[in-house]
DNA sequence: TAGATTGTTAATCGATTAACAATC
DNA sequence: TAGATTGTTAATCGATTAACAATC
């Protein structure tokens, strides 16, 4: 029987086991078990059967789980079964560079639309859509349901993309910019900051400023 | 008195202060304190309080925090004093906006070299710098002294890059491309997978399909 | 001193791991 | 049945919050 509500962190997971599950399948594997999974992803095969027991039962005493039947579940659990419309505010470079990732398309999610304010890139081609001017977002978002976006435009100007954003009608935001969004209830917000990351990582790499495997010049 | 041993999770928070303090001095502040600090990045004051508490002691009582001494403390803490040089393997669109990227030179972080296998963007410009071939990885990173790579290649050559980064002597890598990477002990992954924060979010966007404040057509 | 806010301790909450009965 | 691995419970571990003495 399915537990209780699943906590954010667990759900956070489930991405990486649906993408573990589509790199089985594609070295034609039929059958994994949760030791497996664990090993490939850096993760205790315990955490793994628990993770998913808070939404089922999916695997087979004894027999592990049905790689295909998994991914499907997966698949359900997360709302991935139909394709998402996502917009995407900013056409800079990194704008550029989503629009053109195909990894989107390929797990579901559709870019419908490319935004910018800048007179010079509206109307040129972006990954294969016409950039409009930001003034049309309310409109298109309402007139193709859209309901997650994605934010690349500069820090200056991402609250108030966001703030609009959520007043369309937008309930899920993937933001590039290095801010934290005020957003309204019932708004989620996913960050992606290289920098924070780098700073992350800095922070263990530092240690060893001289020193390392470097016998001097 | 210093604490003991920071956990990971806290010493991920550190960057975001470190943005917030920036963002305060842009501002003109002179002083905040863990109330405003924890306001503005949607954080407890008592969370910000104990994980400053890991490192030292930080604010005045009664007074708060001088932010330029703490953002200075906190570039301390993060070993961020010095520049570090970071090299770019993968040239392709992710690869340009990378290289593009200002924040990175402006956060302490200089890429010294872009990398790629593709004959055809070997010898051309992205960023300011000319794409290398990969076979040059290792000398380049050795005669720089490189200690932090980014990885923003195919997931089919994602792994035996970061195989060879390990072996030249890289201890953090930042990895864009969608896979978990195996690496020796030492060696610092952190991953930026928009696809997995996108299927994240569906989770909880999911729910309302049809429904929404839409009333229908 | 009165007021304010830190730094720290203790209490609470939540997540992970270990262990094992269930079961195919 | 014997063997294997799940799903679940209980124990452990770790992180967050609440409370407050310290102190400027």
């Amino acid at each position: 029987m399915t537990k209780r509500k699943a906590p954010d962190i667990v759900v956070g997971r489930l991405p990486l086991y649906l993408r573990m599950l589509n790199q089985l399948i594609e070295e034609d594997r039929s059958t994994t078990n949760s030791q497996e999974l664990g090993d490939r992803l850096g993760i205790s095969a315990a955490q793994i059967r628990k993770d998913l027991s808070y939404f089922g039962g999916f695997g087979k005493y004894g027999a592990g789980y049905d790689v295909i039947y998994l991914r499907d579940q997966l698949r359900r659990i997360l709302h991935l079964e139909k394709i998402w419309r996502v917009v995407l505010v900013g056409a800079g470079d990194l704008g550029h560079a989503l629009a053109n990732y195909h990894g989107f398309s390929k797990n579901g999610f559709e870019i419908v639309a490319v935004f910018d304010s800048d007179e010079q890139k509206v109307g040129t081609m972006v990954g294969g859509l016409l950039v409009q001017d930001v003034s049309r977002l309310e409109e298109v978002i309402s007139e193709n349901h859209v309901k997650i976006a994605i934010i690349a435009v500069p820090v200056s100007a991402a609250q108030a993309v966001a703030d609009r954003l959520a007043a369309a009608g937008v309930s899920g935001i993937l933001n590039y910019a290095p801010i934290t969004l005020k957003v309204p209830p019932g708004v989620k917000v996913q960050y992606i900051d290289p920098v924070a990351r780098l700073q992350h990582m800095a922070f263990y790499v530092g240690g060893e400023l001289n020193k390392s495997s470097d016998p001097g010049e």
